[in-house]
DNA sequence: CGGTGTGAATGCTTTCACAGCC
DNA sequence: GGCTGTGAAAGCATTCACACCG
């Protein structure tokens, strides 16, 4: 019914902003400049989304909270986000990794962790998770089993390209790639930084 | 003797991850397809950056690796990164927060870490570290004394805006967002989102 | 040939301006 | 008056096309 929500690539990506701040906003209502405030862009462009979006509910103090919630929602094809989390996996778990076994980082995001990976058989063993963790070698078969499509990869960076590559042969779709170096993928697979290193380079970068 | 970098945001953004390639690149020599397989852009995008930074030694096997490593930390001004690494600091020191209390993580981001804090001053004293931790109430003078001017925001998502806008008011310039939530500086301060939760959504989005 | 260098052309994104509405 | 809705205009960013060079 709700085809692959034909938006601009940049108005997709602010409204999922949008969504996110929808979800907390204590206030019945909510104007343009609220969302400008919060997010850095434009009133404009807040105004222009909405319209793009075919949202038309606006009146001269601002817009309903929950008409616009739920119809983000629907747009975005978030809908049907409570009733099943989709699952994403862990691959490497040193420190970083380690921290983000935890389903409250999770919360809202539309996943939940299915279960973590390193290529340290002790380490698996030892390390107590409410998720079930595996050593590397046995990566294919649990996520073909699962069906999981996305990977959060916090493995060490000399191994981030090696492990890249495995994981998108098993069938991940999506990457999100906490470390520094940067990945390649054959088309069809995405790749998303959140490195804080890096970002913190890109901040001196756009002091502008 | 540099000014302040004249590019358009785009370019810079991707020469940045141009440097960090050519500083682990094992060859000699480096073509633009190479920029383009292993950042995604395309390779017109590539050479028609190097114009427009000003470079200009490309010849018909490829860009030689030192002079254009080189020249592109002149032109983005980290020629002095190796000399002082700036100080960043980490506020929260929860399970991220404290997984990110490690130099190695921020190796080549010309950044290094100066210190933590967290509110809770029991979790301060009983944490070993090899960078000095503060409870929160010392954070304004620490943060001056140090001239700190980036932070690594790791609290809880209730506390994030108000700690966002107390180190602001302390004096920090750019803040690296690890939380799901959306924060609001004043103009002239800078945010960066690396949370791994945000970029699995966008993930979902971007399947175009 | 297999590459780069470069301006021009195309395609996105953001901003503007102002009508319309409560 | 304050805010949204909307097309048109301006501003960026990317891609093309082709000259040029070793």
């Amino acid at each position: 019914m709700q085809e692959p929500c034909e938006l601009p690539k940049a108005t997709r990506k602010r409204l999922v902003k949008f969504l996110q701040i929808l979800k907390t906003w204590q206030n019945d209502r909510i104007k343009s400049s609220d969302f400008s405030r919060l997010t850095g862009c434009t009133e404009s462009t807040v105004r222009h989304d909405f319209f793009l979006a075919g949202f038309a509910g606006g009146v001269s103090n601002g817009y309903n909270k929950e008409e616009l919630l739920n119809f983000l929602t629907v747009k975005l094809g978030f809908e049907t986000e409570s009733v099943e989390l989709k699952k994403c996996c862990i691959v490497g778990l040193g420190r970083i990794g380690a921290a983000l076994l935890d389903d409250s980082i999770f919360q809202d995001s539309g996943f939940r962790v299915g279960c973590g990976f390193d290529s340290s058989v002790n380490r698996v063993e030892i390390m107590r998770s409410t998720f079930p963790l595996y050593p590397a070698y046995e990566m294919e078969w649990v996520i073909r089993k699962e069906k999981i499509e996305h990977a959060v990869l916090c493995v060490p960076e000399k191994d981030a390209q090696n492990m890249a590559d495995r994981l998108v042969k098993y069938g991940i779709k999506g990457i999100v790639n906490m470390t520094q170096v940067f990945i390649t993928v054959p088309q069809g697979v995405h790749v998303a930084d959140a490195n804080p290193a890096l970002a913190l380079k890109q901040l001196l970068i756009n002091n502008n």
